[in-house]
DNA sequence: CGGGATCCTACTTGATACTG
DNA sequence: CAGTATCAAGTAGGATCCCG
């Protein structure tokens, strides 16, 4: 993700604008939404507002600094907000605005994706290092 | 992307399978798709095949390096063939898989929404910069 | 042309400790 | 609970050089 890109800012018209383009910011954007992280913690607020606590437990494995990182540049990029609430033990929500919610549908497909289609690739590995294993010699 | 990962191997049953666990191998299957060079890659094969010097001067700042290791992973996981002609400047081309084209499309909608929604999300970055700007002191 | 092999740095990420 | 701040370290990724 590029952990804290402020740069940019300026925005190229509609028709100039290009992921394949090296300063187009529109690839940092990329950069940020093709994301491990930001794929599963969009994915874990669909069905609605989730507390930082829940979050971390939904997605095992995820340090709170990831955590933390990652929830805090989808709130800047206007992907998702954040609820403090004062009580005692302090509770915070977050939840998709609607441009989260866009970005949502997108990322549920790669997600759907890597669950459906893991037997194909694992299939597809294990031919390929085996064929690795058989022609590997340069003939020395 | 995790550079090589050849561990885990085993397949969980569909039903179980989850990318929000941490030990299921569709994760690390999530962490291969969801990155901005493999979107990118795959973007670019979708009009068919393409010479890896092609690719080099469409994915603008990749390096050979990265571009040749996106390459052999997605080859490795099925999404991508390969195929060298011996002629005398040698030729490589690549081509998406029918497993390759089934990812192109979720990849090219989180592509499109990265173009499309770059205005309101630096729109989105603007006012919580401005923000953070307003509120910062800790009162010192 | 299309890489493979190295080297090296910088950013990413995790682990800890502390706080409102 | 929900963070912030720091420190350590792993590794992603760029730069180079070389080869078939």
């Amino acid at each position: 993700m590029g952990s804290m890109q402020v740069k940019t800012d300026w925005i190229p018209d509609a028709e100039v604008r290009d992921v394949y383009s090296r300063q187009c910011p529109c690839r940092d954007l990329l950069d940020m939404l093709a994301d491990k992280w930001t794929a599963l913690t969009i994915g874990a607020l669909e069905d609605g507002p989730r507390r930082f606590g829940q979050l971390r437990v939904k997605l095992e494995g995820i340090s709170q600094k990831m955590l933390t990182q990652t929830l805090r540049t989808l709130e800047r990029d206007g992907l998702v907000t954040r609820t403090v609430y004062p009580t005692v033990p302090l509770r915070v929500d977050y939840e998709l605005t609607e441009l989260g919610r866009s970005a949502a549908e997108p990322l549920a497909a790669v997600r759907a994706w890597s669950t459906g289609n893991l037997p194909q690739v694992v299939t597809a590995r294990r031919a390929f290092d085996q064929r690795a294993a058989d022609v590997p010699q340069p003939s020395s």
